[in-house]
DNA sequence: GAATAAACGAGACGGTACGTCGCGTCTTAAG
DNA sequence: CTTAAGACGCGACGTACCGTCTCGTTTATTC
């Protein structure tokens, strides 16, 4: 879900080269932590240990533990688009279950409050917040919306950051916040509900 | 906004009384800290200082610093419901428009991120914040609604819950994760979704 | 052995008199909770529970925590001197014997070091100690000595700061620094060895 | 003087090494606070700070306060064994003024109450001080009693451990607990006495 | 008998130091 | 140049104790 980014560069080249396989283990290692004892406990020393290195092996890729910990947090971000169900509604109903899934993520769930907790503070943070993550939600949203429209569901695409405030609002307060399990019965009334929004967003009765 | 609350008990009885005025003092002190430096950067010591008192004193009240920030984020959780408008759409805007300000309040922005990170670990907080906030939120927003019912303009309460958490859940992320403002002309679109919503909620065209 | 001494003015006269009951159940405490858990360990908190009296009632006895276990590490100071023996080895012997038992006592054994930390800061503990302390102890090595003169052991009163040294120290030294005990025959053979030493410092070969 | 030793183990192999100059400067930082505000006084924030170190750096050499200042209150604890004069009452002599200086020094003064309020609860420290103080100064009174047999003037060596508590403990008791200060004339009557009380310790009369 | 004055218990208060812990950096030897 | 190991500077945490204070209450003496 999130996708914050790491930061060093590869640093190929001369000398001895940097061992790939501690890539993995580094983050496999913050995730375990991460799950096991949460975001706050998880040091750094800990993580080295864990993961068979050193602190100094994961400075060289992360710059802070905050960088880590995103790291760890973030699933692949890998674009996996839900592909076209036929409706509108379905179309939502598949995107709002896979950014359920993601949120619901223990991982997810531990990174997510410390990178909001950052973002007022960090201008950086946000846009890449904003940048990544919002971004390619509401890239998914507007596709969808696109294809209702092809579809004649709707006459016109309304406005995406609207749609997409509701339905990532409601399932991110419901999940983090209220801290309550959102079955399918519950998402597909929220997604119920948005359709019948959307098409009032486009003005049809 | 949050109101998680203290924990000390208050010490009435024999012995020295508590000193009232230190309770605001150390209040305050927090909230200034919070505004000015953020969370993290909130020292006990600097507070202490800050309010002309000792850490000691603040540890009596409050257990750790989680607790002190909790209660220095809260507005005044004061009950204040917004008064009938005349419509649903109006009510709604109301209470939105009210929400807004609460999430926008700088201590609440630092805070809520924190409190939710617990949520996780800690049951107690769970439930206090479901238990006082989010009840409060409804408590308002099934009145809006129930109005509504007897005005004709619904024929049934819907599921206060999925209202709640549609409104809620829009204005949270958006302050808190989005990190983007809500203009009037966007909060009156996504309450109008939302009462288009509605009435799909409860069965209307 | 050690007496300091408390400080307060009785406070006798108008207002509620002082509870002498409580004076002894301090001292009581104070001599309970040293011999249990060292001087270091000791709270005036807790002495106050265990004397089942106020932490004001044991400062309105003494200024300080240091005063207190002074006076709690007093024996009585009653001067007790050795009853004439008939002969300065046996004189010697038996205050010997007296000084050991006072160095041996439990509080005694907690408090002195302490007093002697604060003998290089505070003249006045300085001078109390010599005051009280060293010039009993001197006083009862000049009557033993002149009882010698009497008794034609020897024909002069030698230096008694010497002989205090001697004596006092090489059983002061013992038990609270080297940490041994001093049986009789070790004993017998300080004095014995005194003994000749002070004959050498009255000039007989 | 007193040695008691520091905890640590080297640190040697893997790893950074101990910068070893911290040793020194925490040492001599100690020593220096000890001469200039008294044991009581002393904070570790301070000494880190003069030592232009860390609290960490001091913890990880001495396991509390009360282990680095009885680093600190040693000398060099180097075993400089006064020469041969020629006389037994020479050597004493000289070996009571060594002593007496390393007794009146400011850092042995402010430490050596300190480690004798231990001595009774720590076995450790009791042994510690046994082992390396006492030993070390009874092996330097057997040599000189041994010269002296070999040079006739005492026919057996007698208890060594009687002529230490006898020498030892005056100037102790004198300069710690009297506060008296130790000129040559009295040190010479003291050694004058223990020569005479060593021949009557070996039967001489 | 009422007023006065101080002692009492309980416990909060300001201050200060302790010892611990974690972060991110630095330094070594080994590879 | 990376790695493993671990020391380093920094700074905050939460705890503990001292000696003071502020209550409400009790107990004598004085008016």
């Amino acid at each position: 879900m999130l996708y914050i980014g790491t930061v060093s560069a590869t640093g190929q080249g001369i000398g001895r080269p940097r061992d790939r396989s501690l890539d993995g283990a580094i983050l496999a290692a913050a995730r375990e932590l991460l799950a096991e004892v949460g975001y706050a406990q998880v040091t750094m020393d800990a993580t080295a240990v864990r993961a068979g290195t050193s602190k100094a092996a994961i400075y060289r890729r992360y710059k802070s533990k905050a960088e880590l910990m995103f790291a760890a947090g973030v699933h692949g971000a890998e674009a996996n688009p839900p592909a076209d169900t036929g409706s509108l509604r379905d179309d939502l109903f598949a995107l709002g279950a896979r950014i359920r899934a993601d949120m619901s993520a223990p991982t997810a769930r531990e990174v997510a409050p410390h990178v909001i907790a950052e973002v007022v503070h960090s201008p950086e943070v946000s846009q890449r917040l904003r940048g990544v993550f919002v971004a390619t939600e509401r890239r998914e949203i507007e596709a969808i919306l696109s294809r209702a429209v092809l579809r004649r569901e709707l006459p016109v695409v309304p406005t995406v950051a609207t749609v997409h405030r509701m339905l990532g609002g409601a399932l991110f307060f419901t999940i983090m916040v209220i801290d309550e399990r959102v079955d399918d019965a519950e998402l597909a009334r929220v997604v119920d509900a948005l359709v019948a929004g959307i098409h009032a967003l486009v003005g049809q009765t």
